[in-house]
RNA sequence: GCCCCCAUCGUCUAGUGGCCUAGGACGUCACCCUUUCAAGGUGAAGAUCGCGGGUUCGAAUCCCGCUGGGGGUACCA
């Protein structure tokens, strides 16, 4: 299996390079290409080059498609919505759910570019920012996916960042697997992936900043002390808040401090008022002040730490909705706060259940599989698995299950999207998986199930003939290679319960009057090998299944396989006849080995 | 502990106050088709909408409480 998966990786052309990596020229951060569009004040910024977003996403829009993608939807198709402007006002509203960019808004936000307006919502920037701790796990897909199709669904743009600011656990290898695993799933991106570990200077630059202005502050506490601290409130059965201490020292001092050496983290200065999240999908939540203390932006030794690089990267990248997993929904007061210290509007927020296993516990390898590839050297599609992830959480309505991406991309909406986790169904991903391999093509097919393994010496030519016969009873391509394998290559035994049932020693003559049979038919058709066999087994006074049985044990060794007069038109009668009269010898001689 | 979120057939979901005797899909079961196994077709079983209160002429849908599950509470992401 594992054999079998590296050559489908290796098979997998790797070229998803076309667009401009932070990697190759680390200074071109995106910064500058793309200033903080909705943080900094407009006046510090020029409006030239800098208007590039809204510029490269009108081009595109416009059906220029720049970088062109197939899976690229048209503006056209996706001014088919169901729900009118109204609707998804009301529908948001009685929710108490902020409706960022409804269906119906974005139409009417449509229909004004055409006339080559600059449009009043700009169109809409998201990330996917993995962390290359582990490979593209199922949620992370999904998660992926959802920003995929709300950009494309509403002429915005997909940006990849990964975020690898913890230099101990970063595993840089495992970021060329993220990049696969996407572009095997048919996830292409339009500005990435950018390195936070290479776009060090922003998160100075800000860090420096937010100290000038007196929103964060030094603090001089050394882990050891915090961890005391957490420890004696624990004792008494509080939680631990960072006292502020901090806050007290004069600049002055703090300044001296710094200079002299003295190891200190940046802190930010949570406001005194409860913070609001107005969560897509979550719904609203009120964050008490006082829950959350003045937590670290930076590390004694300058790292930023996720928060604060995850702010002000989307502020420079100048995201407008942030879509990720629900763990993250307890952090986003922070992110609100940051937001404001940086002097930006926080990004709508859309976080997404929890991904179970079937189990309801956390989804991990225990269940089988949850990365990505782990599913491909299952033998699954990229387009049945992708469909299977969009549901489970979204829905379209209207009792659609079976979509192209296209299609998903055209329907998609944040409104859409149910707050509640959901559990890993491999049954139905199967049954999925089967559906879209029946409309595989069997050329394409042959390619794609060489990787899991065909009998040596099969020839292209049998297996194009002999798929559609196995592809019925096939769910993965991992099925479809076992169920050819089981045929297309002589049997190396015979099934012990269909020897005891069919090899009474009255068969062996009837298997050779069979062969003798269907040699004279020309062309060997199915159904001329069919109409002999009817003809005999009346002749001989037994069922069909009497004779049928018998030849299929010859033929593979088995009870079940794909029609047995079809197989025979493939096989041909050289391979039927060497099958066949080595299962009547065993017959006629049941010591001999086989 | 404290803060936050979630809760409709076994599973994924539809449902946004009357159209719900709760719809679809996977799975399960039965039948049909049939040379076997699948696939396919038809049908069935399966949810007192987690529990308890309220609001209302009317609640799966709105409000409150409870229970259960999950997340956060790091110089991890």
């Amino acid at each position: 299996m594992k054999a079998a998966f590296e050559a489908v990786v290796k098979s997998c052309p790797t070229s998803w390079q076309p667009m401009p990596t932070a990697r190759r020229s680390p200074m071109s951060a995106p910064s500058r290409r793309t200033p903080g569009v909705r943080g900094r004040p407009r006046a510090r910024r020029t409006r030239t080059a800098a208007a590039s977003p809204y510029r490269s996403a009108r081009k595109r829009s416009g059906g220029v498609s720049l970088r062109t993608s197939s899976l690229t939807t048209n503006v056209e198709p996706q001014i088919a919505v169901t729900r009118t402007r109204a609707e998804s006002a009301r529908s948001a509203s009685r929710r108490g759910r902020s409706g960022a960019l409804t269906a119906g808004d974005d139409t009417g936000r449509r229909e004004r570019r055409s006339y080559h307006h600059r449009p009043m919502t700009p169109a809409p920037r998201v990330r996917f920012a993995p962390s290359p701790t582990g490979s593209l796990h199922v949620g992370g897909a999904r998660t992926a996916l959802y920003n995929w199709l709300f950009a494309r669904r509403h002429g915005g743009t997909f940006i990849l960042r990964i975020e690898d600011t913890d230099v101990e656990r970063n595993r840089p290898e495992l970021v060329d697997q993220i990049l696969e695993a996407m572009t095997w799933l048919g996830m292409t991106w339009d500005e990435g992936p950018f390195h936070q570990s290479e776009r060090t200077h922003l998160y100075r630059e800000a860090a420096e900043r937010l100290l000038s202005e007196g929103k964060a502050y030094r603090a001089f506490e050394t882990p050891e002390e915090l961890e005391a601290a957490r420890k004696a409130a624990e004792a008494q059965g509080e939680t631990f808040r960072y006292s502020g201490a901090g806050r007290e020292i004069p600049k002055a001092e703090s300044d001296r401090r710094a200079a002299a050496g003295e190891p200190f983290v940046l802190r930010l200065k949570m406001p005194d008022e409860p913070i609001v999240v107005d969560d897509v999908v979550q719904g609203r939540a009120e964050f008490p002040a006082g829950a959350l203390d003045d937590f670290v932006l930076t590390r004694s030794d300058g790292h930023p730490l996720y928060h604060f690089s995850v702010c002000v990267d989307d502020v420079a990248m100048g995201i407008t909705h942030v879509i990720r997993g629900v763990d993250h929904l307890a952090n986003t007061p922070k992110h609100v706060a940051l937001f404001r210290a940086l002097g930006a509007e926080a990004p709508k927020f859309a976080h997404l259940g929890m991904i179970l296993g079937p189990d309801g516990k956390k989804l991990s390898k225990r269940h089988g599989a949850a990365g990505a590839e782990e599913f491909r050297a299952q033998g699954l599609l990229p387009e049945a698995l992708v469909n299977f992830l969009a549901l489970l959480g979204w829905s379209p309505g209207e009792d659609r299950e079976r979509m192209t991406m296209d299609e998903m991309a055209a329907l998609f909406s944040l409104e859409r999207i149910g707050p509640s986790p959901s559990r890993f169904d491999h049954e139905k991903l199967a049954w999925l998986n089967g559906q879209y391999l029946q409309d595989v093509p069997a050329g394409r097919l042959a390619d794609l199930v060489k990787p899991f393994g065909v009998p040596a010496g099969c020839s292209d030519e049998t297996l194009l003939r002999a798929i559609p016969l196995q592809k019925p009873r096939a769910k993965t391509l991992v099925e479809l290679a076992q169920g050819l394998s089981s045929w297309v290559a002589d049997p190396a035994d015979w099934d012990a319960a269909g020897l005891k049932k069919f090899g009474k020693p009255a068969n062996a003559p009837l298997l050779k009057t069979f062969l003798e049979r269907i040699a004279a038919i020309e062309p060997l058709t199915h159904a001329g090998i069919e109409e002999a066999a009817r003809a005999l087994a009346a002749e001989a006074g037994v069922k069909l299944g009497d004779l049928a049985q018998p030849v299929r044990l010859a033929l593979t060794g088995t009870l079940a396989s794909p029609p047995l007069f079809e197989m025979i038109e493939v096989l041909g009668l050289e391979t039927t006849r060497r099958r066949v009269l080595a299962l009547a010898a065993r017959i006629e001689s049941p010591e001999a080995p086989s």
